[in-house]
RNA sequence: GGAGAGAUGGCAGAGCGGUCGAAUGCGGCGGUCUUGAAAACCGUUGACUGUUACAGGUCCGGGGGUUCGAAUCCCUCUCUCUCCGCCA
């Protein structure tokens, strides 16, 4: 949620921000900036009457210990007729508030100057390319097959005891998926990251703060009795580690990495973005998050950025890094860079890795904020990062690394499997 | 699930319905002293809102009520702790 001060600083140019992200209701603004100052009116309003209340307030008491009873009825009399007048500006305050906050949350957040222009995936701008696409023959399998024949997933199984896009990891599926998390979990802390394993599912509040509610409620499984949401990501339920906080100086910088399984409904989705591993229900995620100094936030990024490409370069797959336009990044988000890795058998590119600052804008919804060396109190800045989602680098590691002996996995993944290869049999 | 106790500032811990945004201790910050540090002593130290600044307003787990006035009384919800039961 952006800051009504920052609406009011530079009307216009928040206006041209969001035009970048095709939000379609620029007159928001004003109606926010009118509705924050009708907001202040009412408000003073309210003190200004209150304030007599406490001092008469005040004053009957000394009267009455004094024993002047008469006069401390008269007081009583203009208290109760200030009360009155209060009652129906509560009211008006209480509807003020709800609208200017209601109106508040349906505004993305600004675009960083270095977004490009856009609407679509195709006006995604390619920062850069690694790794080198293997050469496979044109009969290559796909993994949806790879899985079959090796005895990795049962999607099937998975349809039987729950539903479509909750794959069933069997054997050396599930020792190869177990390995990938450690190993994302152990170059994640060796980089400083605090690992933590949070609960799968979070209240409305949580939700609420990292901005999955109001904006995608439809996106995600609710558990109606509890009122509890099933995580899309670990971001949600660590990033509310710091809900309601105030860090000093030296919390900084605060990082912390998470492995969870995320639960989305893909409400919508069809065709070949789900077949197989590419789209489901249930994955297993790692995820990197950053709290830090504004000032530092977008050095940050970099670093962010630097550490999930050495980590893909590490499981040696190809890969490019793409700095999303305006149309294609997330609501909270102010700049984002995607990884994809090349899929060799489907011969296309499947996100892995979304790294994103969101400046303030989680900051002001979690109240997370930061005493400053002069003493001011301010929002910090949150950065969050997958590293990686599992399901779609399984999907390349067997698609690109195919064999006849069987699929070679990269080195570093040798130890965590247990050995090189996975091979036929269970 | 049953019975009881509790929820106060960064922490610990007081608080007769009015003078309580809240004693005291610890911690933090500033200072005196010291070659430096420690100790001791003095001062200072919550958040939000609002104002050019002051003033003012709100906040003692959440919500509601009684009262001229509530941290203090009543109702309710949530959470924590102790005991019993059940349980991986």
């Amino acid at each position: 949620m952006l800051q009504v001060s920052v609406l009011r600083n530079d009307t216009a140019e928040v206006k041209r921000r969001l035009a970048v992200k095709h939000f379609k209701q620029p007159e928001l603004v004003d109606t926010i900036i009118q509705l924050d100052d009708e907001r202040k009116r009412l408000q003073a309003e309210f003190d200004n009457t209150q304030s007599k209340v406490n001092t008469a307030s005040k004053e009957i008491g000394k009267l009455m210990a004094q024993g002047q009873k008469e006069a401390a009825e008269t007081l009583k009399t203009d208290v109760a007729g200030w009360k009155a007048a209060l009652e129906p500006l509560k009211e008006q305050m209480a509807r003020v508030e709800k609208e200017l906050n209601d109106t508040l949350v349906l505004l993305p957040n600004l675009p960083g100057t270095q977004v490009p222009e856009g609407r679509t995936p195709e006006d995604n701008v390619v920062v850069r390319e690694g790794g080198v696409k293997p050469a496979l023959p044109a009969n290559a399998t796909p993994h949806w097959d790879l899985t079959k024949k090796y005895n990795l997933i049962d999607f099937e199984l998975g349809n039987k005891i729950t539903g479509s896009g909750f794959p069933v990891y069997t054997g050396q599926g599930a020792k190869l998926q177990r390995a990938l998390v450690q190993y994302f979990l152990d170059y994640n802390t060796a980089a400083g990251y605090k690992e933590y394993l949070p609960p799968f599912m979070v209240n409305a509040d949580s939700a609420y703060a990292t901005g999955q509610l109001p904006d995608k409620e439809g996106q995600m499984y609710h558990a109606t009795e509890d009122d509890f949401y099933l995580i899309p990501t670990a971001e949600v339920p660590v990033t509310n580690v710091y809900r309601d906080t105030i860090l000093k100086e030296e919390d900084f910088p605060v990082k912390m990495t998470a492995y969870s399984p995320c639960f989305r409904r893909e409400a919508g989705s069809y065709g070949k973005d789900v077949r197989g591993l590419n789209r489901l229900h249930q994955f297993e995620k790692v995820e990197i998050i950053q709290l830090v100094q504004p000032e530092k936030s977008y050095d940050t990024l970099d670093e962010m950025v630097l550490h999930v490409e050495k980590l893909l370069q590490s499981l040696q797959l190809p890969y490019r890094l793409l700095r999303l336009c305006g149309g294609d990044m997330g609501f909270a988000s102010a700049i984002t860079y995607d990884f994809e890795v090349y899929s060799a058998a489907q011969e296309r590119w499947l996100e892995v890795s979304s790294v994103s600052n969101f400046e303030s804008f989680q900051a002001n919804r979690l109240k997370c904020r930061y005493k400053d060396a002069t003493g001011k109190t301010q929002l910090v800045h949150t950065l969050n990062g997958s590293s990686l989602a599992l399901p779609r680098i399984l999907a390349c590691l067997l698609e690109n690394n195919q064999g006849d002996e069987g699929i070679l996995l990269p080195e570093v993944l040798h130890g965590y499997f247990g050995k090189k290869m996975v091979v036929a049999g269970n």
